[in-house]
DNA sequence: TAAACAGTTGAACAGATATTCAACCGTTCA
DNA sequence: TGAACGGTTGAATATCTGTTCAACTGTTTA
């Protein structure tokens, strides 16, 4: 109160030896906002929803909005995020726009979530 | 423009077959709600980087705020949510409050993830 | 007892984010 | 050609979320 100290701890309250010797194995600070970024993606219903749907099929814009009950601009909104993160891919033909899972990994981590809270009832 | 039509594909337009298909085949929607919740928990760089430390030690809040440049209040805040989550577990002992990882499952997707974002280099 | 410290908490603020709405582009088909 | 349709996009809005700040609890120790 009297001075400037932070709310952080300082170097002789904390038990060095432990933090320094975890600070040497973290990962870096880049690489895990990536992990953080890529969970992301996963952390909204809308988009596992879409997942879990495209985990089954191939489908276009108007199936999954159907399937979904939202708007196709709703939809479409979240595709590109999809999109801009490589976990979806696409193709065109005619009028339609057809959507599906980009990478493998992607859906071994959405199942091995899904098995995760499958197991705790 | 003229009438009350939905933004939403109608049945004659979608590909019914595929799209009941698929409907048939998803999780129901509180199971991929609780799969979206569960990543949203990773999917903040705070999070995953006490989530990174955790993984190599057990700690107090004092050691994680001091390795992550942080305030204690807002680590504190973090843990609230790893706790709800049970994703983490503590035990007191003295004034101190002492975090690990609670469940190996979490440890098995949080390195899977790493993993893949190694990969791609 | 009181001071010091580890940690928690609620309110407030700022930044992020999902959906809506309207306008738009490109393709098909009459 | 132009109407109809699938799909995208930007702006606006409402909601959510992370950090800060200040106050607080509980434990240790002088």
């Amino acid at each position: 109160m009297k001075d400037e100290i932070k709310d952080v701890c300082e170097a002789e309250i904390v038990h060095e030896d432990a933090v320094e010797r975890v600070r040497a194995l973290m990962p870096d600070e880049d690489t895990l906002a990536d992990v953080a970024e890529l969970f992301k993606v996963f952390g909204d219903s809308t988009r596992t929803r879409i997942l879990s749907a495209l985990f089954e099929s191939e489908l276009c814009v108007c199936d999954i909005a159907d399937l979904l009950g939202m708007t196709k601009s709703a939809v479409s909104h979240q595709l590109r995020i999809l999109r801009q993160t490589k976990v979806v891919k696409y193709r065109k033909q005619g009028k339609e726009v057809y959507y599906s899972l980009d990478d493998d990994h992607i859906s071994r981590i959405y199942k091995m979530a899904l098995e995760h809270l499958l197991e705790e009832k």
